[in-house]
DNA sequence: CCGCTGTGTCGCAGGTGTGTCGCAGCGTCC
DNA sequence: GGACGCTGCGACACACCTGCGACACAGCGG
């Protein structure tokens, strides 16, 4: 289904929901603390994180904050009755939704849907940079209001760097989201496929604006 | 009476909105910036979205887009005067009406009743589309003026298509949404479908307006 | 200044994805 | 009971993408 990145620093609880989304079919990474938490984060790279509100160390609010200032990532907020838990600001710090524990596997996991299937298709935006403007709900990329016509691989490796601005990707990293893994030699395969791409992105391909080469690391997309 | 969402970034003129709509006997939610909006309105559901132009972020041309692209919610748009308002932009964007501010409570009102009967009238469920019109509720479909006559299953597709106009599903989508039964093999079924519902949609199949197809992805409805 | 590693460029042959056609099963309506 | 139309399926053709190798060239260090 998704990979969850659940962060929560009792045991029991941590065990127990894992076991309970797991039977739902997602996948599951643990982290308990915020710190660990955001480690995860930029390993695992999930589709959603469950976030305790309180934990040791930086609590949830902040770490949803940190989350946010990173990546798009749904946040749903784990709050004990109780807790003197202010919806606004957990709203405010970035969270998509929150649930009240103890928390029934069946109502997180709904929860879980709805704000996958909401942030599904908003992420299934517009992503606008510069003259670049990329809608991921339509596949369409224009430049100045003029389209262009990417094939599905460009189009692919258009998305994957976009979705990170700023992120060197290496091309072993680029292989496995774009191609998914059908392809383990080392041919000039990606290099290929960004020069297809700069022919039709770039203002001047020698001088890429978008999808920029890092010498010794892999592709970067361009204007931060 | 509706619930209204008033999305408005200058608190003054928000909360006074917010009252004058209340003892009209709306509910009203508010957001402040077009980011808020768009996460209330898939949270509220509003029947009519009440949108400020001038928001900080993401302006509300083009929150007025990605709310038509959610759904086909009513959109009555906000606009002070001396602002360099283009009414055409504003329902290009696809705006159903719009005020000047400052806004006197009781014509912001006519103007929402006004808004709400036209899409409560007989023309709602009502799709149109270049040439081609689709009745939702009488499950028609015409072509300058003329009748097409559609299968089910071709009928089914089209509302799928239709109903997110632009957007991409892939062939595994449409055989979950419009099949309702998950297909293991991959036979022709959604193309051959396609074909029929084309024939019969375009004026020439060949080059298709309304069903469209992306390439390595699946198919679209056209004219975005 | 030279060699080496890493990246840009080009063309081609095979492969993949989609359009098209025909057919058979089956339900429905006379 | 017969005819018709819808639906699912497979075969085939063709356009276009894709992967690949070969070579050129630039950056970097010795």
């Amino acid at each position: 289904m998704a990979t969850i990145l659940l962060i929560e620093d009792d045991a029991l609880v941590r065990r127990g929901l894992q076991l309970a989304l797991r039977r739902h079919g997602h996948a599951v990474r643990t982290a308990d603390t915020g710190e660990d938490g955001l480690r995860e984060l930029r390993a695992a790279e999930p589709d959603l994180v469950v976030l305790d509100v309180m934990l040791p160390g930086i609590d949830g609010f902040e770490v949803c904050r940190r989350v946010r200032s990173v990546t798009q990532v749904p946040v749903i907020m784990l709050t004990a009755r109780g807790d003197d838990f202010d919806v606004v600001e957990g709203l405010e710090a970035g969270a998509d939704d929150y649930v009240v524990k103890p928390a029934r596997p069946t109502v997180l996991d709904a929860r879980i849907r709805a704000v996958l299937r909401r942030s599904t298709d908003p992420t299934e935006g517009v992503r606008v940079h510069r003259d670049l403007r990329i809608d991921t709900a339509a596949l369409t990329v224009s430049r100045r209001g003029e389209p262009v016509p990417l094939t599905p691989t460009e189009l692919r490796l258009l998305l994957t760097l976009s979705r990170t601005p700023g992120r060197v990707f290496s091309r072993q990293q680029l292989l496995e989201e774009v191609w998914e893994h059908r392809y383990l030699g080392d041919s000039r395969l990606v290099d290929n496929c960004v020069q297809r791409l700069r022919v039709k992105v770039e203002a001047d391909p020698a001088a890429p604006e978008y999808v920029q080469t890092v010498r010794g690391f892999g592709y970067r997309f361009g204007p931060v």
